[in-house]
DNA sequence: CGCCAGGCTGGCACTCGGTGCCAACCTGGC
DNA sequence: GCCAGGTTGGCACCGAGTGCCAGCCTGGCG
């Protein structure tokens, strides 16, 4: 059950959020210093970090937890599918973004525009890749140890969400997600 | 012609370089400050941001001009060829590595070990992204403007690249690297 | 009720990467 | 021999992130 502290520190963590990302939208996410963060939310500095470890991760923080749910997702698919369509059920699977629609535009256009900002989700599709591998190897029935097939695909259907997004953002979210993610994975495999 | 001042540029900075490598190799990225290598390469700490702008680009300052370079072999290759064909033909056709056979590894180790390198080498892709997308796209008669199967495929080029640099290293070096990134596209190509 | 343990907070000092500025210097051309 | 322009190193400074410590608040126990 959680306790009163629990329900504290989540209240904290969102609304630090909310104010941080008000400040980001408003005039970036790199002309925006902790400082101002910290002092708009009424909280200590030193307190911020221990919430966010870093800054980046007020806005990507949630990615951390979705590599293993994603793991799971790809685990739970029948094993009859073949490795795309399992990674792209497990995708649409996941749980969407935390931010209401409106925002979620706004923020993926800041992390892809920001370059510490999506270096920071590369880093994250990096630790998915390393917990979807050995799935897709059991899957696939390959023996453990390192494996080109497997990693190339993970590789290639991260990259191809990424892509997504990508498109997504420049096209002004007009056309819908998980169609873009579809047409990628189509056009790589003709 | 290149002006003495080149010159001394030039061999400055190769000296640093190696100075600089010999420390991670042999302590760590992280764990190396940049008071550490000026010390021992014998010069100012200002000056040493004047030739490399961050720490990453001692290890991966070259990846800049890969990018364009790769954009050029692609543009160079036969139209007839299909998109996969011509990118792998054209990335094999980039200058190898400026380092020597052996550190050439220790360094794709310590790039694929160290999270800041990790990251900043996601972003130079990114770029090369940028740089082959339009190229791509102009092969494939499409259209300008956002377009989401050139987009997948580079991206997805890109990630067989990155999946066989990953397996290249888990294993030691000893497959080759063109092999696994063949392999790499295969796999994903059935 | 009082007390103690353990987690949370905020402040301070510090490290490290990176930048702006300036005075001293060196190279090359007139 | 002098002047212009690029170079160097030193200094002060900024922003992110961490270790440490003292004070506080919560919850459990006698």
């Amino acid at each position: 059950m959680p306790t009163l502290w629990d329900k504290t520190r989540a209240l904290v963590h969102s609304q630090v959020t909310d104010v941080a990302l008000d400040l980001f939208l408003a005039q970036g996410f790199e002309e925006t210093t902790i400082d101002q963060v910290v002092a708009s939310a009424g909280i200590s500095r030193r307190s911020f970090f221990r919430y966010f470890g870093t800054k980046e991760d007020i806005v990507l923080g949630d990615a951390d937890t979705l590599g293993p749910l994603f793991a799971e997702a790809l685990a739970a698919r029948p094993s009859d599918e073949d490795p795309w369509t399992a990674l792209e059920r497990a995708a649409s699977a996941l749980p969407s973004s935390r931010f209401p629609e409106d925002r979620a535009f706004a923020i993926a256009k800041l992390v892809f525009t920001t370059p510490s900002l999506r270096a920071r989700h590369a880093q994250k599709h990096a630790a998915w890749q390393r917990a979807l591998v050995p799935v897709l190897q059991r899957r696939m029935g390959t023996a453990d140890g390192p494996d080109i097939r497997a990693t190339a695909i993970v590789a290639a259907a991260l990259a191809c969400l990424d892509a997504a997004r990508e498109v997504w953002v420049a096209t002004g979210g007009t056309t819908p997600f998980p169609a873009l993610y579809h047409e990628a994975v189509a056009a790589i495999r003709d």
